[in-house]
DNA sequence: TTCTATAATGACTACGTATTCACAATAAAC
DNA sequence: GTTTATTGTGAATACGTAGTCATTATAGAA
């Protein structure tokens, strides 16, 4: 790999000059300039970006730490941050961490010195915060939020959850199970919240049987489902918490031969494209805003990055907003 | 952000010593890493990768140049891929580039001084795949494959291109369409060349109305399905090269009020997931093989860039098979 | 005792770049 | 003709690390 002094010796001048061309040829004579990047050309000369960085102090790269990506609601969010990123000038470093407090995730992160941290899979309660606060690198949080706050973009899981559980209601449901993730994450935490106070709004009673925490994978939804069969008290209507969990408990279920929503209304969230699908027709939730999640969180990452002094806050709450398909019907 | 110098002077040892306690303890006094481990945890030292990288020339990061992710057999393979490279002690840049012959993307790339590449987007005809060969760093193609060879692992798409257009002149069809990419691709080139040597075979005409280049959004699926329904010599079976396009045909025909299989036989490609859902039911092809594609490549790669010696060449074609479900019927 | 091997450590350098400083040559101002 | 900017350039340095080389102290062999 030839160097910038290779590009120097063969050029006829010195290691700063083929550096100025690279950086600011306006500081050098147009003559040398011609010569310089004729000698680059002929080497096959590429600058060297970690010798670049370590110079600089910085990576122009980013960490995305993000939920998997068989949740297709993190392929959206994950395309949009790493395009708008590179439109910018950075690159992304892609980590998929859904357990949150995994430390040894975040040290990786920060032994590569990116210039700044996304971060989708974090816990209300996570000790990251502190750690990541600590280190001094720019973060924002999006999807999942901290306790501490900082600067997150999410949706009102609250709301989304009241939604979902009012619209079941309305169809005349009141046997309503929950299935969702872990509630240490603040979007499952508040959509769980959302769904219980829906119904003690309505005085409607919740059976503890009727909520399911899985870890969101397909086998974890299924053993849901199945347990919910097999209770007295069988729920005539599920609100997932998640599309992709949506989608598997409507794939269970039809394959053991129930039809949706006759025997079963369904309600996912996230909105995710295949739920438009004419043969899925899923009833979701969704937030209406102007961009994508995933833009804000990095728009304001890259914001915070080059404006280093003023470091403006963002708390972003989106609205979220009921879309109603054909999984959901009236109560038989 | 302490450096190992700062870690040297509070532990009182050179920098040297510092860096022997990180590489290999077992040449430094145990008293001696006792007190330097307690000088970089008081310090909150965390290794700069970056220098670290610029000394050994090794980053130990790889790219992976993929497809769009909102084609779910790039999620995937994306997924393999980041996680077996985590693990080997890797880190993964994703880009993601479709158009294949974008150079900017591979400069990029290259100055990034990344050990290895492996990339999907590539054009049978691509130049790219000189420029990569000169840059002397190891590659490996998937999905797709370049006309010189190199290091690969695709299906056989001839194979799959016969495979789908037998089963549905076995059904009855011979008026069968062909929704694909750009044949500057091995994928679309291969699958379209066996769509009509099975035809051939059987002496069914192709109208080359039929057979449609997109560029694999919905947007132009659509249109290729419109100008389909338009035709005087209408077909009644598709075979569309990708399941996301499948996707596409199938939820607009129905949106449209046609029924599948009835009105349209459907045939797919790459067996994601979402086609075995109960709601959709999509006929498509697979490949048989122990480990998913990504597998093949990432382990191959790594392989290379470790062994640098002894170069073995991959040349792997995996054998397409076909998985009937109920989006393709008799003709009627 | 004297010589040699081994263990433990520090000083120094290089990786490839950007940047500061110094200096020369020229152009502009007086 | 002298002074002052301005332009163009090179020498030298630092970023944080790994590793080479040299040096000292100690233990074992003769």
């Amino acid at each position: 790999m030839a160097s910038s002094k290779d590009v120097a010796k063969t050029a006829g001048v010195s290691q700063s000059t083929v550096s100025r061309v690279l950086n600011d040829p306006s500081k050098v004579n147009p003559e040398t300039v011609a010569n310089v990047q004729k000698a680059m050309k002929s080497l096959n000369y590429r600058p060297n970006l970690i010798a670049r960085s370590l110079k600089q102090r910085k990576t122009k790269s980013i960490a995305l730490i993000t939920g998997h990506l068989h949740n297709p609601f993190f392929v959206d969010t994950t395309m949009e941050i790493v395009e708008y990123a590179k439109q910018q000038g950075y690159h992304t470093l892609v980590y998929f961490e859904d357990q949150g407090d995994n430390l040894s995730v975040y040290e990786e992160v920060l032994k590569q010195q990116v210039d700044g941290i996304i971060l989708s899979s974090i816990f209300f309660e996570d000790p990251i915060y502190k750690e990541l606060e600590a280190s001094g690198v720019p973060f924002v949080m999006f999807n999942r939020r901290h306790q501490a706050g900082g600067n997150f973009v999410e949706t009102d899981n609250e709301k989304a959850g009241i939604l979902a559980a009012n619209h079941l209601l309305k169809l005349g449901h009141t046997k309503i199970a929950w299935i969702g993730g872990r509630t240490f994450a603040s979007t499952f935490q508040g959509r769980l919240e959302g769904y219980k106070k829906a119904m003690q709004a309505t005085n409607h009673q919740v059976d503890p049987e009727w909520i399911k925490e899985t870890d969101t994978t397909e086998a974890s939804v299924r053993e849901a489902v199945d347990s919910l069969l097999l209770l007295d008290n069988k729920p005539t209507a599920i609100f997932a918490a998640t599309d992709s969990m949506a989608l598997f408990c409507q794939n269970y279920l039809m394959k053991m031969g129930y039809t949706i929503p006759d025997n079963f209304s369904i309600c996912g969230m996230d909105n995710i494209d295949i739920t438009a699908h004419a043969g899925i027709q899923m009833t979701t939730i969704t937030h209406e805003s102007k961009k994508p999640m995933g833009l804000y969180a990095i728009e304001h990452l890259i914001y915070m990055m080059e404006e280093e002094k003023q470091i403006k806050e963002m708390a972003l709450t989106l609205q979220p907003t009921l879309i109603i398909r054909n999984t959901t019907g009236p109560k038989r």
